[in-house]
DNA sequence: CTGAAAGCGCTTACAG
DNA sequence: CTGAAAGCGCTTACAG
């Protein structure tokens, strides 16, 4: 299987040098060594001949480092993560590091587990969307000083990297936004999770309509089974509150789900129900009126991520001040918020 | 910053016994070595006790084995991907897999690198979805028994597994339905790349058209700079043949793109135009009108994909017969095709 | 300027 | 039933 490849034993061997020089040359220290200027020559001209590639595997075995970057999302099939995936694969190739991504589903157990299994695989660094529970696990990355850092929402009881957006001004905004189209009386749809982002944008709602003496209608969908409850619950809620003249969906599939609810039922947006949705992308331009809809800065996020992480790992470890960062949101006005 | 990690060294000397005897237990070959049950006991309860998982680099580096998939794909930001990505990611962790990704954004010298980086890491098969001139790279693989799936797209010139759908069908039953909704003068829109699935859909397209005695029209968009030019050239295309009554789109992103400028121009779907999509998602599904679309089995594709791996991954190299195998797709009629 | 040697953490013939 | 030893392919003090 690996018989045929050239291991740098092979080259010394054939080119009567040892495997310092061979591996100094390589990791271009041939300078700094002071190998002489004949003998590199000799050594790259023969490596590229035989199409020599190290071994990554024995290279992090000795050095500890693997140049890969450990990277855990909800769910990769969601447009919010699979593009900033997708931005973020970009960014780290550009540094030099690979991906290795997987899924948590939003599972502790399972966040947990892949945790420790891109420990044993020797990721150099961690890009983490945090579950519940994992505040014990991360703070332990970091005492072991590997670089972490969080993502679109983080865990308030540890002291770790975050980049996110200040879900809280977004969410004020995008309901001020319907304030200022004569929206009275503004719901909000959004999950029961205890993340910090949902919690933020839960916030946000909450100031605004305290700030201006409304009505709070909020519908809160469980996780589980997210789907079918949406379909039901949100109905339930619609028909229970015929005096709703506008709604925020606080994330992308409570939107996709709840619009098509709101289809069926014939609700005239925005003539009836105003909508403004969190987290932009093509269902929502291409929706027939345009969705009004919150925009992440996904290309900014992802620059920021990485950048801060390889910083650390040139650092060998986490930056004495963890950043907190959250970037500001753009809202996109489209006809679903009337004019 | 690995220091405080146990090694299998660590534990032969705390409990007086030998590395080979740990290594044993550890990879559960207790019984089949015949070591003494209370052994074996002893050594699990100290493993469990301190922790100690192993280092997944050394064991490669031995084995040659990493229990990691390399998965290269067009763009993970692209639905279709990053769906398939998610399911295949599914799979693969229920089999001890884990995966790495990454996009070739369709260039070949992309492609190339990313299998090399992938080799030098040492991932124990592959799943790729080729760009063009990967052929002799992807036979070197085989040559070196390594195990590699092609999916999406193949490469006629290499004899290699490949799991896809049967896209000149497909795209046949798809414009048949136009005809069949009355429509006379329909038109595709696809690409200029010279990849299989695309040359099978206009093959498809080709077929209906010439059983039908219809005419054709066909325009092909560059990928480069694909979103300016599905803009200008789609909008003249349409300009220049107002006969059109029926429209299939050969992508999902020419399709999204399509629909807007179809919008954009006040063009009465389906009254004026019928339209047809490939590859179905949430954008054409709460399109106003629906979007009618081949649907491709992701899921059956996903875990086709990786049991046809895993076959191979435990004979240790690809099985002597590949196969070809295309699935059927399901059109899935909405408004956009009238009735 | 260059090399011999130890060691990263594991697996696995081989030996008893 | 269990262990000593070699080796996977690399890096890096240490020595000259």
């Amino acid at each position: 299987m690996k018989r045929n490849r050239v291991s740098i034993k092979d080259i010394s061997k054939a080119l009567g040098l040892s495997n310092t020089t061979i591996s100094f040359i390589l990791n271009g220290k041939a300078e700094e060594m002071r190998i002489s200027a004949q003998v590199t020559e000799r050594v790259l001209a023969y490596v590229k001949e035989v199409g020599y590639t190290p071994n990554y595997l024995a290279r992090g075995l000795v050095t500890g480092k693997t140049n890969t970057i450990g990277f855990i999302v909800e769910n990769i099939g969601n447009p919010f993560f699979s593009q900033i995936a997708s931005l973020i694969e970009e960014q780290a190739y550009k540094g030099g590091y690979k991906i290795i991504y997987s899924s948590t589903n939003g599972q502790s157990d399972k966040a947990l587990e892949l945790i420790r299994m891109f420990r044993d695989r020797g990721v150099d660094g961690y890009i983490i969307c945090p579950t519940e529970k994992l505040e014990e696990e991360i703070s332990q990355l970091k005492e072991e000083n590997r670089p972490v850092v969080l993502f679109d929402r983080f865990l308030p009881a540890i002291d770790s990297h975050y980049i996110g957006i200040d879900n809280e001004q977004a969410m004020y905004e995008a309901c001020k936004h319907l304030v200022e189209r004569n929206r009275k009386n503004i719901a909000l749809i959004t999950t029961d999770s205890r993340q910090t982002q949902m919690i933020s944008r839960l916030e946000g709602y909450k100031r605004l309509i305290k700030e201006r003496k409304l009505n709070e209608y909020i519908l809160s969908i469980p996780y589980e089974n997210r789907k079918e409850r949406l379909q039901s619950d949100f109905e339930d809620f619609i028909k229970k509150y015929p005096k709703l003249d506008g709604i925020c969906f606080a994330t992308n599939y409570l939107a996709v789900g709840g619009l098509e609810v709101m289809r069926n039922l014939g609700l005239k947006i925005p003539s009836k129900i105003a909508v403004v949705a969190f987290d932009d992308n093509e269902v929502l331009r291409l929706f027939q009126p345009g969705i009004t809809a919150v925009e992440q800065p996904l290309e900014e996020m992802a620059k920021l991520i990485i950048d801060r992480l390889l910083v650390d790992l040139k650092l060998g470890k986490s930056a004495e001040k963890t950043i907190h960062k959250e970037i500001p949101t753009r809202l996109i006005v489209r006809e679903s918020t009337g004019n």
